[in-house]
This record gives structure tokens, C-alpha cells and sequence, in this order.
DNA sequence: AAGATATAGTTTAGCGTTAAATCATTTGAT
DNA sequence: ATCAAATGATTTAACGCTAAACTATATCTT
């Protein structure tokens, strides 16, 4: 199985490589939103509030990739803690709109500007051409066939 | 921000490409083991008893880098279906070994093989020496520092 | 205007996950 | 031999996650 021409022992070598990579970043990242005691999907939601401004339950969840009922808990939990709160959109009654709070605001800032000087570490390892190189490989494996369907 | 020379564009646009890949290519390999009503869980304990024999649950939980408590509750489920059975260990009555059933080796080399070879077919978007590029790429981004700790 | 359909959000059931507390058993120290 | 410490497994509490059922509101058809 060692053979390094074997094309098995290529694709499942270097699979398992991009797995135990993205891991591990996934890891040393989420240390900075853990240290403020924010999950990863809690990060992300006040993530795409602090880019996007305030958005409905549905559009944060399209934006993180996750189901309606998970972002329910989610901002349920946020809100709990001062750092979100809802408001229902007179028009339409059917939308909740999701703001950051001050709270939430400088919260997200400074924990956002952590999380990017560590991905910046991690990728550090990475001259500026790997990193350029290890994009467009990537982008080529995820665009195959139907997208993320 | 778009500027291809900003180092902080670079970091983030290749980490968030890496992140987008391994996801993608969790998916769709982890279609294969939801069609045969397996968590990618499930797969992983099936999977390490099919490749090293009967192991206690708390090799079990390092092989796939989980916590013994959330090992107990996978293999409960997976012996509710019948596919392991668990036995006590009569030198030390602490050790529970966890062996695979018929049903359960049965099962596990066959999706097994469906999930290497769609592991295959998604690399395959590759050339051999992207994929050997790739690999030494994760690789080397692994590695930074301390290791997984 | 009435009823069907669609949409936003919530709830529920089930699995996964961790950390921490607990139980059972073994090993080590004295 | 006894008691303390270590070790394997289980339990519990809390959060995350999905799919599916459900509620409330809005829109579309006629």
C-alpha cells in the first residue's frame, strides 16, 4: 500500500492530509472564539452581523450553512447573554431581525481581529506562494461536479 | 481587500478555500456511510475494529479522536443494531473489548470500499501530482508548531 | 373574501460532542 | 492487608446539529 505510485494509496494519503490539515487549523482557530467563550457557530453568526448588519434567522443561516431550528438555540443563547437581540419586522410579522447589541459589537470586533491574526499565524507556515497554490488546489477539489449539493 | 498582494487577503482566502474543501469533500464521502444508516461516527468505530481487530473503548476513543464518554453512547447505538458486541475482559474486569459482529464486518467492508472509492473519485478532480502538491501542502501546515495540542 | 400555498420561525426527537462527576476495578504504597 | 491513587467505563448537563412536524403570518388564486 506504501508504493507511492499506487493512485489508492495517493488519493487516501493526501485526503486523509486534508482532513487532519483542516482540523487542525479548525482547532488552534477556535481557541481564540473558546478563550471568549464563543462557540464556532456562535462565532459565526456575530460574524455575519458584524459584516453583513442585522439579518433575519433564515439569512444567517444560509450564511453559516446551517438549519432554521439549529440558529433558533443558537441566538437563543446569544441573546441570553446580551450580545444579540431580535426584533420582530413590522412589515412582514413573519421576520425576526437580529441585531448586535454594544455588547455583542465590541465583543465580536476585538474576538474577530484574534481569530484573524491566528489564521494569519497558521497560514504563516505557508510562504505567500504555497498559500496560493494550496487555494487553487483546494478550489479545484471543491468545485467538482455539482458544487456542495 | 482584494488587492493578491495583501498578506491578509492571501491567509484568509486560502484558509476559508481549505476549510470550503475539506467540507465539501466530507459531505459527499460521508454520503456513502448515511446510505448504509451510519453516522460518520459509527464508520470510524466500525472502521478501526475492521482494521485492528477488537479494541476497549478507550483505544477506540483515541483512534478516532473522540471522548470516551461520547464512545459509550456511539457503540451503545451501534450494538442496539447488532453490529458489535461488547465484552468484558476477564484478566481486568475494567476493559470492555468491543468486538464486530458477522452483520457488523459485513457491513463495514462494504461501505468501507464505497467510501474509499468515492474518497477516490473526489480526488480524482486532481492529477497525481496535484494530489502529492496538495498533500505536502496539509502537511506541512499540520506540522506548524506543537502539533495537535 | 376564502381557501390553498408558501414562508419564517419554533419545537421535538434523536444522535453527536465535551467536560466533569461518579462507579467499578486494579495497582501501588506502606 | 489496607488504604490511596490510577484507570476504564458510565452518567449527566449543556450545547450543537438535522430532519420533520408544527405555528403564525403573508401571499396568491379564484
Amino acid at each position: 500500500m506504501k508504493s507511492t505510485g499506487n493512485p489508492t494509496y495517493r488519493a487516501l494519503n493526501c485526503y486523509t492530509k486534508l482532513m487532519r490539515a483542516a482540523e487542525t487549523v479548525t482547532l488552534r482557530t477556535s481557541r481564540q472564539m473558546a478563550a471568549a467563550g464563543l462557540t464556532i457557530s456562535q462565532f459565526g453568526v456575530l460574524e455575519a452581523l458584524l459584516h453583513k448588519g442585522p439579518l433575519c434567522q433564515r439569512d444567517i443561516a444560509a450564511k453559516i450553512l446551517k438549519s432554521t431550528g439549529n440558529i433558533t438555540m443558537v441566538i437563543d443563547n446569544l441573546e441570553k447573554r446580551g450580545l444579540v437581540r431580535r426584533e420582530r419586522d413590522s412589515e412582514d410579522r413573519r421576520y425576526l431581525t437580529v441585531h448586535l447589541t454594544d455588547a455583542g459589537s465590541q465583543l465580536i470586533e476585538t474576538v474577530f481581529a484574534d481569530v484573524e491574526a491566528a489564521i494569519m499565524a497558521e497560514m504563516g507556515t505557508l510562504s505567500a506562494t504555497e498559500q496560493e497554490q494550496l487555494g487553487t488546489l483546494c478550489k479545484k477539489l471543491g468545485l467538482n461536479k455539482e458544487g456542495r449539493s
